[in-house]
DNA sequence: ATATATAAGATAGATAAAGTCCGATATAGA
DNA sequence: TCTATATCGGACTTTATCTATCTTATATAT
């Protein structure tokens, strides 16, 4: 019952095109450095942010990642589930064939509810709001420093704590 | 992010036993069976609900499974959480060292609410509650008379994705 | 043309889930 | 006490999925 390192990864890459910016070419290797992401997991991670159209793919010299859409306009659910698929918490959501036993009507609803919930609660965050929200945690550089920082020192990776 | 198995037959078995009511015995075979879960995967389950002092496990002749708690005082979380440990939804929050990454604190929020948020829907219901409301579902398929309440859409089935 | 960078599919290794098997142990009843 | 019955508890097998890498192919800038 947790999240995929694809799609933790998935998250971590949309996240960091969107601080960058939408239209804004970036490339694999950067963000897969600065993300802390598998350089060829990525590219096959892109792959699928591609086929659902929030990023474009750019290949040859030069090439890399290019958010398409705007930060404000792209979900967290949007994200998640273009890597796992549609959330559904329990088998018996997704497929109800294997729920023909007495006790699960009840148990049913309970599970109903609570993917509603989560799949809510992830679909009201914006990877806008999270580049806003995160910009309070930056590295080294005190408390709040703005929403800068985006272009810079590509070689400091910024470390921080947990929350 | 999906239930495992273990932990929905967990729920059958215990939802069974509720359904006879604390104190009653009654043998593994008649549980694994009736709630249909393979007998041997059943014990093994049997034994992580012991362990939790949920049920009362008697061996020999005539042996099986006793409730030990009213229903009531047992919730759907807590079975889950016997046997897929403690629900966290994603890495970053059960084990923070791999949350050092510049992004994670805004994102790291969302999911601890989503997480507080399916535990409490959990924690909420209880084997009294879906032994009482169980009770309207027939056997075979359609829709159940008077539950139809907190859920809003009846959505497409979505196929065996990976979740 | 050449160097650079990603595409796309195949595949391998690691991990976890799901289910099975068997000797050991406990109990009821003769 | 002895025997049949039933679960214990762990080891084991199988299966599936996740995670990551490798390889060949393709596209682009200069």
């Amino acid at each position: 019952m947790r999240l995929t390192r694809a799609a933790e990864y998935a998250i971590r890459c949309m996240v960091y095109l969107a601080k960058r910016g939408k239209g804004l070419l970036t490339s694999r290797q950067e963000i897969a450095q600065r993300a802390e992401i598998p350089g060829h997991f990525l590219a096959k991670i892109a792959q699928d942010l591609a086929r659902a159209g929030l990023i474009e793919i750019r290949q040859g010299a030069k090439g890399g990642f290019v958010l398409l859409k705007e930060p404000a306009a792209i979900s967290l659910l949007e994200v998640v589930e273009i890597m796992i698929g549609e959330i559904y918490l329990n088998d018996c959501i997704a497929r109800p064939s294997t729920c023909r036993v007495s006790y699960s009507c009840a148990v049913h609803q309970v599970w109903m509810k609570a993917r509603d919930q989560l799949r809510t609660t992830l679909s009201e965050v914006s990877l806008e709001q999270l580049v806003r929200e995160e910009s309070c945690i930056a590295p080294s550089r005190g408390p709040c420093p703005g929403l800068e920082g985006t272009d810079g020192d590509p070689e400091n990776i910024p470390e921080a704590n947990s929350v």
